[in-house]
DNA sequence: GCAAAAGTGTTAACGCTACACCCATGG
DNA sequence: CCATGGGTGTAGCGTTAACACTTTTGC
C-alpha cells in the first residue's frame, strides 16, 4: 500500500464571500487580481489551506493579510469541485461567507489601493473562476438564514435601532416588511434587549438603542414576509 | 513560484450517510471496517477522491462498488477539517447523505457478509472517526429538509399509500401527525398525484396509490408538526 | 355485522396582516 | 405648532389544529 501523502491530491483552497452593511446597502468585498488566471478581474477573497490549518484558520489569516479585519462570523457554505473551475489545475474550493460591521475596519477602499473593494450586491461585476455561483449560494444563504436566526445583529454596530435593523432585513430580503408588525415579531421572538437608552441628536423622537440577546431560548423566530 | 501541484495538500475523501427506509424504520448504512485505522469498528462508507472525480463521482463509485447502488439522490453535507480527525494523517472528509429504497437494491447484509449492514438510527453503535458528527448532522438535515422539500419520495416505492408517506414522515421526525390534516397538506401541495389504482389484497378498504409529483410548482411546502 | 383502516368535513382558536392612532423631538 | 419618524393597539381575516363522521374491505 501507497503511503498517505503520495496519493495526488487536489489542491484545496477557500474563497469567502464578506457581507458588509452601510448605509442601507448589503456589499459584498471583492479583490481586483494582479495575477493569471483572471488578470485584472474582480473575484473572491481566497486562499490555499495549509497543511496545519483549519478551513476557519484559513479564513482568519486570509481576511486579517488580505483586509485587516478580525474575530468575524464565519459560516461553512459548500464545497466546490468542478473539475475545470481553475484553469491552473484541480482546485477545490470551499466556500465561507462572513458578516462584518465595516465601521469596525478602516479598510473601506483604503490600504491596498484600488485592489479591495466593496461592491453592491444588486451590481456585481463579473465575478472570475466560478465566484458568481459562490457568492448567488451566499446570498441566498444569507436571505434564508436571517428569517430563522439572528443573524443580522454580525452586520450591525453594538448598539442599534429597530428601525435600523428594520432596514437591514429590507435591504438583505429586498421586501418591504411591516415596520410596526417586524417591531413585534422581534420583540417577542427576544432577540433583541432594550438597553433604556436612546439614540441623541435627531430630528424626531429619540429611538430606543437595543443590543443582541445572546442567551436567546428556541428557535421561536419566525419572519413572515409581505411581498408589495 | 512553486508549481501547483507540488504543494503539499490534505488528502480528501468522501463520507456518506446512505438512509434506507423499511419497516417502518429509518436506518442507515454502515461498514464494519477489516483495516486500522478503527480495525472491527463501524463507520460510514467512504473513500479517496481521484483526480479526475467530483465528489459526486466519488460517491457514486463508492455506492456502486462498495454496496452496489446506483443512481440514487444524493446531497452534499459538509466539509469536515478537524486536524485530527483520522489517525493516518491529514484528512479532509466532504459528508454526503444518500436516501434510498433498500427494496430496490439486494445488498440488505448480503454480498459483503458481515461487511455491511443497515442500522436504525435510533439504535446506532459507535462510530470511527468523527462519523457520528456527519450522522448526526445529516439526520438532522434530513428533518428540516423533509419539512419544506419533498424528498420523501426518494425513500419510497414508485407508488405508494399517503398512510405510507405518513408513516414515514413521523418515523423520520419522530412525532405524531394528524392523518386528515397531513394528507391535506400534501394534497394541496400538489406534491403527489393519484395514479387512480388501489393497493389491493388489504383486509380493509383499499388505499389509493399516488406518485411523486415531478413538475411541482413552487415551494408552497410546509409541513407543520403537532408535538404530543 | 364487525373490526380496521381510508377518505371527507367541520369548527373553534390562534396568528398574522393591515391598518389607525398617539408620542417625542427639532426647527 | 408642524413635520417627521418612533411607539402602541386592534379588528378582521386566513390558516391550522383538533376533532367526528362516513366509506370500504375481509372475515
Amino acid at each position: 500500500m501507497k503511503q498517505f501523502h503520495e496519493y495526488q491530491n487536489p489542491s484545496l483552497a477557500v474563497d469567502l464571500v464578506v457581507f458588509g452593511y452601510h448605509d442601507n446597502t448589503l456589499s459584498v468585498l471583492l479583490l481586483n487580481r494582479r495575477e493569471e488566471p483572471f488578470k485584472d478581474c474582480w473575484t473572491l477573497p481566497g486562499g490555499f489551506l495549509q497543511m496545519n490549518e483549519t478551513f476557519r484558520d484559513t479564513c482568519s489569516r486570509i481576511l486579517k493579510t488580505k483586509v485587516g479585519m478580525d474575530n468575524v462570523f464565519l459560516e461553512q457554505l459548500y464545497s466546490f469541485d468542478d473539475l475545470q473551475r481553475d484553469p491552473r489545475g484541480r482546485v477545490i474550493a470551499v466556500g465561507y461567507y462572513a458578516l462584518i460591521n465595516p465601521a469596525r475596519f478602516s479598510i473601506i477602499a483604503g490600504s491596498m489601493a484600488n485592489d479591495v473593494k466593496w461592491f453592491n450586491v444588486r451590481k456585481m461585476p463579473a465575478l472570475g473562476f466560478d465566484h458568481r455561483e459562490i457568492f448567488q449560494l451566499a446570498l441566498q444563504r444569507l436571505k434564508s438564514k436571517i428569517l430563522y436566526y439572528p443573524v443580522g445583529f454580525e452586520l450591525l454596530d453594538e448598539l442599534f435601532t429597530i428601525t435600523e435593523l428594520h432596514e437591514l432585513y429590507e435591504c438583505i430580503l429586498q421586501t418591504t416588511i411591516d415596520r410596526r408588525n417586524f417591531r413585534r415579531k422581534i420583540l417577542d421572538a427576544e432577540y433583541i434587549i432594550n438597553t433604556g437608552t436612546k439614540r441623541e441628536g435627531l430630528q424626531n423622537r429619540h429611538p430606543e438603542l437595543y443590543r443582541f440577546n445572546r442567551k436567546l431560548k428556541k428557535n421561536n423566530f419566525q419572519i413572515n414576509i409581505n411581498i408589495s
